[in-house]
DNA sequence: CCGGACCTTCCAGTTGCGGTAAGGTCTAGC
DNA sequence: GCTAGACCTTACCGCAACTGGAAGGTCCGG
């Protein structure tokens, strides 16, 4: 398979597949005569679930890490859900973050009448 | 007041409000012969205004955006107020988004034993 | 007059790619 | 056999919003 049939079956941009490549995430699994990436079933795999994992949010060292475990036929669980853990506290902390702003944010712009006179409770607030 | 005093007043660290200087969002009020910046009180509440607006996740462009607004007596107040409405809903949309993987994340992390067994559902559903 | 705490500019690095250029390769069709 | 165009390669720049560090100038207390 070339890079392009790679990521097509992987889901992710050529691009992305190349730059994996680069880091040394997901190498390509051989390179032809003529120096192309060539990826098996395996590699796409893992291109896939380096894919669900960036959707959650986790790092690129922390799909290196998963990845490795993923691999890793005598992991412990603990590993992973540590890793899946502190992501999830992440997750909530940001939550939190956003919904203070939110609560904030939205109530000055209620507030606001938004017409031409330039009376405004969000710059008065900000200022 | 010289960077330091004005960065401090300002609650920014001195780099970022070198930074603004550069990018021509609040530069300094003059400069001494030796080449000092120093601010005055407008110059320290402009940069404390864009520390606010950052706070609520405003990029430095609708910083820029609404700190001609403040600066403006004649503003219409339909102008700030669309600028914070469009962050609001950025603000929801992330919501969404977080919420949807804080749940999924959530149920599979409580479905991990996190044992010294490979056995591990967040491994089986990214794979 | 000296040490140290300021200040200056400039350059590099961060994260995770996307864009683009310059050039090699492969393949279908004539 | 040749050519067009669709691949592929490496390499470097750029993004957002800074942060850190190097090299060098300045200012102030003792």
């Amino acid at each position: 398979m070339n890079i392009s049939a790679a990521s097509k079956a992987a889901g992710l941009p050529v691009k992305t597949v190349r730059y994996y490549a680069d880091i040394g995430l997901v190498e390509a699994t051989s390179r032809t005569e003529a120096g192309y990436r060539t990826y098996d079933e395996a590699s796409v795999r893992k291109l896939a679930f380096i894919r669900r994992s960036r959707q959650f949010g986790f790092s690129i060292e922390e799909c290196r890490e998963l990845l490795g475990l993923y691999e890793d036929r005598d992991r412990s669980s603990s590993e992973v859900k540590r890793i899946a853990a502190k992501r999830l506290t992440e997750i909530e902390a940001k939550q939190r973050e956003l919904q203070s702003l939110h609560d904030e944010l939205a109530h000055l712009v209620k507030a606001c009448r938004g017409d031409t006179r330039p009376d405004c409770p969000i710059i008065d607030y900000l200022g």
